[in-house]
DNA sequence: CTGCAATTTTGCAGTCACTGCACAATCGGC
DNA sequence: GCCGATTGTGCAGTGACTGCAAAATTGCAG
């Protein structure tokens, strides 16, 4: 199966009741958020829910922001991997606004948390500056990635990390132009920045 | 004197010794993190070397990270006038380069302090989230200012708001590229950067 | 210069995120 | 079933941040 990679890739008793229990504290902080607002929800509520000791809560995520936000080192990996090895005649751009893109689609695995996290990370704008804040990994786990794919040290060149961190901006503008009230719909939104991009701008 | 706009705007005895008080702060925020590192200073020192009480810090400041960040309103306001103002045949993007390009410049008034800032702002990466957390406000005012300047109602447009957070996310680039020692210097970078948007990328 | 109203400062008590540490529970391999 | 290693948990503590009410300061009018 192709979910393999995401799911089950070392299947040991100890590696799937972490996975779960990772899942599970990501999940309750979603749903918490959900009912209530980020501001209301404490740790332990989050952990109580998961059926976690409070103390527990913090040795899967560093803050609660992390919990909320959710993103796993293996996301990252497959995300980067999906940079590192190009598609048949797609620029790094092109490659960027396909794998960012499929980070806001709930289309593939995972459905419902998929479209949880979309609902909450578009809805709560308190969560904006913690969002910014993850989006350094990313930026910093996809710049590694085309940086092997183009065959450049790391930092030799600014144009890897100059194109990764536009790609990130132009998404996260359209999600605030969204939060903020803004014509058009966002999937469509991402389509015309990233044109705008390859295009040039004044 | 052109610096009255910045230092003196209402001369009362009250407005001047808040401005003084809030000035205190953030240098003695950014002296302390220099002496130390972020994590290592507390909001109960800052406070006590600028000579207030624990309590009043956050009268001035809402967090940590905003002490020693220390973008003031008027900064914000002084950004979008002048992007909202434009300059002989300056397009926005041009425009955005040199105010940005500006505030990291030590060369306009408070020399001293501007110097302090850009050392702690590039030497300190554990704030870097809170950098870029902060950079959401940037964008927001210039986003507005750029409407503005453009004669559209706000939101109406995507355009806006994606120019300026591109250009943003150049600089952020650049300073991030500094950090993890990529080559060139910054300046130029940033230079070659707004270069690279204008023309398109792939 | 003097009292009055508005603003600012401060202390206090409290909540909550987060951490180190020591110990208990659990798991994987033998 | 046993042992070493990993993981879960309780406890105690630090520090960021908040609301509240009293005290100090300022601006102003008389």
């Amino acid at each position: 199966m192709s979910t393999d990679q995401l799911t089950d890739e070392a299947c040991g008793l100890r590696e799937r009741k972490k996975r779960e229990t990772r899942r599970a504290l990501n999940l309750a902080a979603l749903d918490l958020v959900e009912e209530k607002s980020y501001a209301a929800v404490t740790t332990e509520e989050i952990a109580a829910r998961a059926g976690v000791s409070a103390r527990t809560f913090f040795n899967y995520f560093p803050s609660k922001e992390a919990a909320v936000i959710g993103t796993t080192a293996e996301e990252l990996e497959a995300y980067a991997a999906s940079l590192e090895a190009p598609v048949e005649g797609e620029s790094p751009l092109a490659s960027l606004r396909r794998i960012l893109a499929g980070m806001l689609a709930p289309t593939s695995v995972d459905r419902d948390l998929r479209a949880k996290r979309r609902r909450i990370l578009l809805g709560e704008p308190s969560l904006a500056p913690a969002l910014v804040g993850n989006n350094i990994r990313i930026e910093n786990a996809l710049t590694a990635a085309l940086e092997r794919r183009l065959g450049v040290l790391p930092g030799a060149s600014l144009e890897p990390r100059l194109t990764v961190a536009l790609a990130i901006a132009a998404v996260r503008a359209c999600i605030e132009h969204q939060q903020n009230g803004g014509a058009g719909r966002l999937e469509r939104n991402i389509d015309q920045a990233f044109d705008r991009i390859a295009a040039g701008l004044s």
